[in-house]
DNA sequence: GGGCCGACTAAGCGCTCGCTCACCTTTCGG
DNA sequence: CCGAAAGGTGAGCGAGCGCTTAGTCGGCCC
């Protein structure tokens, strides 16, 4: 999945995948719209018009305007969840694993908080079927966070009374960077995944 | 704010401030909604309908849906802030009352989340005089835990290397129990409240 | 008992939504 | 040079939206 050009400058281009061209344009209008003001409040008039198209052009790429939604979440979550996994599988011990996955998890929604907001806070729009399947991906978030944690206190680097407990947390202190990550603020996303990999090293009590 | 006799039973009845009984029920019954499926996503059909009156009787008593919205948010927060601020003065060292702080707060996000679904993420529906007026009172939240961990610093009781972005940190964490709290899962609001408080103080370097 | 006033409803207005359809261009293999 | 396929447009349909209006009903003061 990271073995593509994804990259051109500094900046991500997380939709190469995405084809043909116009397809990949109404996607990105889409992200963009539905995290400045949700997915119930955008028309798809209005994602037409963020593409340069006209309303009907959306229909030849997309069947709804919910299959957006869904190929959005989908895509993203898998992004997620590979920066993730190639964090949490590094060497290292548990606390540098663990403090290495907080880094670019929060990087990643910090950085591509406008997606991350789409895929955490929009999740209800989908129906079903596609809730199902993105919970199942979500799930694996967690199983990656916790057996990081769980190698750790194996290992006794790590104290940790409620591992499935802190899990959550960890991974909800994460999460939620997408929501009040700003831009225009004081802090790069660099600088906030380095800042919350120590206040998670010191969560699960890592030996200094 | 806290005078009035809110709970009945163990059950907290947030609204009685509310008047006439008619208004009341219709804000439950928005509230209900909103949390249920989004702002954007309700109807002013449904929200009269749960409350067991017609569409119209909802504009004797708001001028619009997002008077309604706005209602919730002031009411929702101005509860929030109490808690937090109640807990904040009260007596024993730093490290006590950030720990009841965390915990009252948290309890709160769990137990009334709800309310704190539609407070913390429908704030964009609302237009900029009232999201304004919302935002002031939010700020109000991190100022009384910013205060907390300050004194801590200073009395020597925390290490905290980032002031502002560990206060950013820990109400992120309470706030997103919002998200993620099922009243199904396997734990209180109380638990989740106790585990938190323990997890806050680490991150503040508390001494034993 | 009569008149008034606040609470509520049935009906529906004007509008915008997601989505469709008839039609127009461009590209390209044979 | 032709015909089909792919990608796009302008106009607009049916539905459901937030909200309004005209009128009904019951309680209360004189």
């Amino acid at each position: 999945m990271s073995t593509a050009q994804e990259t051109v400058g500094d900046e991500p281009q997380p939709w190469v995948e995405v084809t043909p061209d116009a397809a990949r344009r109404l996607l990105v209008a889409a992200v963009e719209a539905f995290a400045e003001r949700g997915y119930h409040a955008t028309t798809t008039r209005d994602i037409a018009g963020r593409a340069g198209m006209s309303p009907a052009a959306l229909y030849i790429h997309y069947k709804t305007k919910e299959e957006l939604l869904h190929r959005i979440s989908r895509i993203g979550h898998e992004k997620a969840l590979d920066v993730l996994r190639t964090a949490a599988a590094g060497e290292g011990g548990p606390a540098d694993r663990l403090a290495e996955a907080v880094r670019s998890f929060v990087r990643w929604h910090a950085g591509q908080h406008t997606v991350a907001r789409v895929v955490q806070y929009e999740l209800d729009a989908l129906g079903p079927d596609a809730r199902a399947e993105i919970v199942t991906l979500r799930r694996e978030n967690d199983a990656a966070v916790r057996g990081i944690i769980e190698d750790g206190v194996a290992a006794g680097d790590f104290d940790v009374p409620d591992v499935r407990g802190t899990t959550i947390a960890v991974l909800s202190l994460c999460i939620d960077v997408a929501r009040w990550f700003n831009v225009n603020g004081p802090r790069t996303p660099d600088e906030v995944g380095s800042l919350y990999a120590d206040l998670v090293l010191r969560m699960v009590g890592a030996a200094k």
